[in-house]
DNA sequence: AGCAAAACCTGGCGGC
DNA sequence: TGCCGCCAGGTTTTGC
């Protein structure tokens, strides 16, 4: 489920656990998630201090003294959850209920902190497309995050750049916003949402907003303000469920979210005047939801 | 080259 | 209740 805010709220949720903390024992429970985990995975991690806890794109790096880096992909089903001996609650964290099936259970790290708590960190992935690999150097890189575009975080994306990117090619904007050569950590969720608050089509041939042309650098500029702008709303709301709730399945990062369109095929749409529905296409056999009436 | 589908896995849900 | 097909927020590989 994790496009970049839940990761990024993962991150946040784990480092007041993480960093800082002495790794006393890492335990791989299979020998593989979507890729087999590195050689000497836990030989290699025992006995390090955590220094940094980092995100590109919706990978989570965490960085130990003096060793690699290892580089963390939820896939679609991949959580965490934080566990400590007594039960109590860790601030800033949320603290588990009940975890569903620890037969899913693939990692554990445990972990105690600088003062001396201890903590157990739990990797969960059902469907098992997540994986954890070692990155030797910094983790830019790595074959995994070399080739990943543009943070949509920040004010990096602009109108002008996305117009630059999406200039010449001839896919609609779903798949390119999706394309993480171009914008790194935009999913299927957010591009939807981003589409709808730029009222453009997910359809749209993509060069079509990058020609020159006052139109078109309008619309490059107001796509580049809605995909920042969903992506910080809901990173914001990632924060605020982890500042003030505890999660009804004890994981970190699947908090409630409100969507304009994702996942409400049939409602009207909530663009003021607007009168149309929301429905569902496929595109690149996935879902994409939208309004035809105010997405152009 | 560029783009669309298939593949990787398991679990949950709606329909019958 | 049980079985079956379909769907799922990601990425890589394969095929056109």
């Amino acid at each position: 489920m994790p496009e970049l805010p839940e990761v990024e709220t993962v991150r946040r949720g784990l480092q007041p656990v993480l960093e800082g903390a002495r790794l006393v024992g890492v335990e791989a429970r299979r020998p593989d998630l979507r890729f087999p985990f590195p050689e000497n995975f836990s030989a290699r991690l025992t006995g390090k201090t955590i220094t940094a806890l980092g995100r590109r794109a919706k990978y989570l790096t965490i960085h130990v003294e003096g060793g690699p880096v290892l580089i963390c992909h939820l896939g679609m089903s991949g959580s965490f959850r934080i566990e400590t001996p007594d039960g109590s609650e860790i601030p800033g964290v949320f603290h588990h209920e009940r975890s569903k099936s620890a037969a899913h259970d693939h990692v554990v790290f445990d972990v105690v902190s600088a003062g001396g708590a201890r903590s157990r960190v739990i990797f969960n992935d059902p469907r098992r497309f997540g994986f954890m690999l070692f990155a030797e150097g910094t983790p830019d890189t790595h074959p995994m995050l070399a080739g990943l575009g543009v943070e949509p975080t920040g004010n990096t994306l602009d109108g002008v750049l996305l117009a630059s990117l999406l200039e010449g090619r001839r896919s609609p904007l779903k798949a390119a916003l999706l394309d993480q050569r171009l914008i790194a950590g935009l999913g299927n969720i957010y591009v939807s949402e981003a589409l709808w608050r730029a009222g453009l089509s997910p359809l749209r041939e993509s060069g079509t907003i990058a020609k020159a042309g006052k139109k078109a650098a309008a619309q490059s500029e107001r796509l580049a303000g809605a995909i920042r702008s969903v992506i910080a709303d809901a990173i914001a709301a990632g924060g605020s469920s982890l500042r003030d709730y505890v999660q009804t399945d004890g994981s970190l990062g699947y908090f409630q979210h409100s969507f304009a369109v994702y996942d409400r095929e049939g409602e009207p749409c909530s663009t003021p005047g607007c009168g149309g529905h929301i429905e569902r296409i496929v595109q690149s056999g996935r879902s994409t939801f939208y309004c035809r009436t105010c997405q152009r």
